[in-house]
DNA sequence: ATGAAAGCGCTAACAA
DNA sequence: TTGTTAGCGCTTTCAT
């Protein structure tokens, strides 16, 4: 005859002090490593846990100290965000260092619009800010800590690392000049975005400090999708007066490019120099390995979990700002115009 | 003088009890749409918990009912998986109706061997399985829903949503066959994976169906990297007697395919025809459309959201396998090598 | 239709 | 070093 499940009781911190012939007061201390306990008892008490496969409950836990340790990872729902290699890297890191510091992570994809539900949530990282201002603001407002990444903000006091887009384009086409370039394009990303608005104003800044005059013809506007870097790359390449190099505002765009200019017949790097943004590892992969420049990203994700987990940790600690470097990396897809 | 932050005492059902007039029992009621209450003494809690800005807490809630709505979904840390398209979508689809349900996601990347804190966990989703199988063994074991996707279990009882990956990897290459190609190789992702494996079963029984020897040379293995993909794609073009047709594991190994094929002179789809499989929006960029074959991926995703919810919400329903479709799509990569 | 009171499983004073 | 006890905020009988 078979029989319905027998409901395997979910036990509790009650069952182990009994076993254990202690009082749960004891379990607890031992389970959290806190205050005192006899050497004697506490192996005794470890015993009983694993023979009984105790796992406290989280939400007891959570009710009786009022903390919590989850973090809420905000990403907007937005495309261009969302479906690129920022963004799996993005929620790769986070993931990983959660992991290993044993926290919770919700993961919350989001529209500009729906407030977030902050019940229960212990910290939050916002990962780039489209329209998820007011969000920030609220769960600032609720006293949750918050982390802010690849967006500075200046002017709200919260903790945001970010790469130093505008340092990182400033190299690259401080690269590309070095190499002889003149006439040099950029194919900028969405430039909402804040990473895309500085690697715009990184260029503009290296023309400018090495006297070149910033041409509007030669910046093409773009959302970041590959459709968009095809329409531009092919604007550029059909340019009565070329251009001799082009700084494209992320690697997946980058390699658009180098792909229309080779359908259309040019060869990379002699006809036109085409360098990144990313460190993508498709750049790779390609005849001509693309060069770039590397944002941290991982470094940026794993930073941002390490210091949400200080501010949830100690009250009142003092937001942090932090720009992290973007290193440039130069591979074959540049060359030089000078005569040897 | 600057004062220190006000501890804004978090408002409890307590609080708007007495701010109702009435018992924390009715508050209760009314908040989870339960029992009767008068509609007066409603409105008037409702006025309340708005005022209040009220959100019960989800901690005491979970203490009290014992029950949860937090979902976990497991990703392999693999590379190959995380790092994918697929990966994406999945992450895309499953956190999208969580939100729409109301449902936390909690996202676990997790290798092999360290098991799963299920502690307060509701249910668990299974985004693919490559060692993961002992952890939802375990799932299993405690009673916990679980829903697998992308891989059809057919010795565990589980629900489990996968594409027919067979069904379509036949269709693709009957589509070839059809178009006159008889040497046809296959490039195939990561075969421990069960996609990739049915993939390539699709793969031998379309071309045994129709008395097409199959060619252990004609088949590649690789791990779905656009590196290996590269390397298969030499390997395919050098052959003494090189294939007129080949079906890639993936729309984004397809591309590099075709990358490679071009560099070394090729014309698509000319001198070779190229079908992936994904529908990967990258495939429609390049100079030749990729044919695919389209797998609905979201449709998986969203689906096995709401069969968990199913499972959670009821006991002892019984596990649904279901199998998703995949379509033939038809873009330009591939001609015709009849004589008109 | 409503409320009193007993938990849910755990932590943290406070006593001993 | 250990145990007793009072909550944490909510749900849920069981009376009323």
């Amino acid at each position: 005859m078979t029989r319905t499940k027998i409901p395997s009781k979910t036990i509790s911190i009650e069952d182990v002090a009994r076993e254990s012939g202690v009082s749960i007061t004891t379990v607890s201390r031992v389970i959290n490593k806190v205050g005192t306990v006899k050497e004697k008892n506490r192996s005794k008490v470890m015993r009983v846990v694993k023979e009984l496969n105790f796992q406290p409950s989280i939400f007891a836990q959570r009710l009786a100290t009022g903390k919590t340790n989850v973090v809420a990872l905000v990403i907007p729902r937005y495309e261009g965000v969302f479906y690129s290699f920022y963004g799996l890297e993005v929620i790769r890191g986070v993931g990983t260092l959660c992991e290993a510091l044993k926290l919770d992570l919700l993961l919350h994809l989001t529209d500009q619009r729906t407030p977030l539900n902050l019940r229960g949530v212990g910290g939050i990282i916002f990962s780039d800010i489209i329209g998820n201002r007011p969000q920030l603001v609220d769960a600032l407002g609720k006293g949750i800590p918050c982390v802010v990444i690849n967006y500075y903000l200046d002017d709200l006091d919260v903790s945001c690392i970010a790469v130093d887009n505008a340092g990182g384009a400033e190299s690259a086409v401080d690269y590309l000049i070095g190499l002889g370039h003149k006439r040099i394009a950029h194919i900028t990303g969405d430039v909402t975005t804040q990473a895309a608005a500085k690697r715009l104003e990184g260029y503009k800044r290296a023309l400018e400090k090495n006297n070149i005059k910033v041409n509007e013809e030669y910046i093409l506007y773009t959302d970041y999708s590959r459709g968009q870097a095809r329409g531009a790359a092919e604007k550029l390449i059909k340019m009565l007066q070329p251009v001799t190099a082009v700084f494209v505002a992320s690697d997946s765009m980058a390699l658009e490019v180098m792909a229309v200019a080779r359908e259309m017949g040019k060869n990379i790097p002699r006809d036109l120099s085409i360098i990144g943004f990313d460190d993508n590892p498709s750049g790779l992969y390609g005849p001509v390995a693309l060069s770039t420049v590397r944002q941290p990203l991982i470094k940026m994700a794993e930073e941002s979990v390490k210091e949400l987990n200080r501010l949830m940790g100690s009250k009142n600690s003092a937001a942090k700002k932090i720009l992290l470097p973007a290193e440039l990396v130069i591979r074959e897809s540049c060359c030089s115009l000078k005569t040897p």
